[in-house]
DNA sequence: TGTGTTTATATCGTTCACGATGCAAATTTA
DNA sequence: TAAATTTGCATCGTGAACGATATAAACACA
């Protein structure tokens, strides 16, 4: 058996596995209001600028259009938020949150502690967080090559 | 804007991202023999150990068998895998690897490698990923709890 | 001004993920 | 041994991801 080959030297394994398990691990948390973790995410760009182009949404997330628009039609069907053609770029839709969009907030308040406390263990503290955040942002910069 | 609800305070979407971006690393380097990312970690697994059961394949890669199953069909239909009845135990699909499957290994050689490179940079070298194997093997370990 | 190009978003098709559920073979237990 | 339970795999439905492609608005420039 070749060494390189190993699945247990691969590190996109252990990404692609960790990944799924700490989304796993949101989603009985997110589920309660109906949410999925993708949808999730774009709350949180949403909270932290409202009225934001799909385009720029997409970009912060690192996610393809033709991802992020049906993505965000669910959501509207969900009355989460609005999509709204843009005023001075008519090819542009706007979105915002709605009322219910903004309410979710104070509902997810003790989400990002609940699945942090979850995660912590013998080698991931608060003090080597900060390490790992910085291979990964490195990864994650090498890879999206802009 | 409440401070912990700042995307870029979240592990799980360094991870997710991370983990995307990764993927789509491999892309080009196994859709040449069409191939998934998916189904190259399947092949990872039966190139470690061939004649496995379905339930075996999906333990090993902590997937569920009803994401297994399909991927292992498509697989089948493409001539990588062989899918029949366990001889001692009639409920089990016993999957093999054909002449293609086992012949992939020596023509993906270089693909480890070759991804490896891609991500190798300042903060993640070959002293550094030792550390960060640890910590998402950790992370992996306290989430999928068995 | 017209024509070609870029940009913003959307549509389509395929392949994961995964919760919920179904079914048949194996196993346990009464 | 009959009945209940467990196990292994599969089917179904929904929601991402994403490559390829389409469409219309904006822009560039001849």
């Amino acid at each position: 058996m070749d060494e390189r080959f190993r699945l247990d030297n691969q590190l996109c394994f252990r990404l692609y596995t960790a990944s799924r398990l700490i989304t796993q691990a949101y989603h009985p948390l997110l589920s309660e209001y109906g949410l999925t973790y993708p949808q999730y995410l774009v709350l949180l760009v949403l909270w932290e600028k409202d009225g934001q182009p799909v385009n720029d949404i997409a970009k912060r997330l690192l996610l393809e259009t033709n991802t992020v628009t049906p993505l965000l039609k669910r959501m509207e069907a969900e009355g989460i938020v609005t999509r709204s053609k843009g005023r001075e770029d008519a090819r542009q839709i706007i979105v915002k949150l709605t009322r219910k969009g903004r309410g979710l907030q104070e509902k997810l308040l003790n989400v990002p502690e609940t699945v942090a406390r979850g995660i912590l263990c013998d080698r991931v503290t608060p003090e080597t967080i900060p390490g790992l955040y910085g291979m990964l942002d490195d990864i994650i910069g090498k890879l999206k090559g802009d």
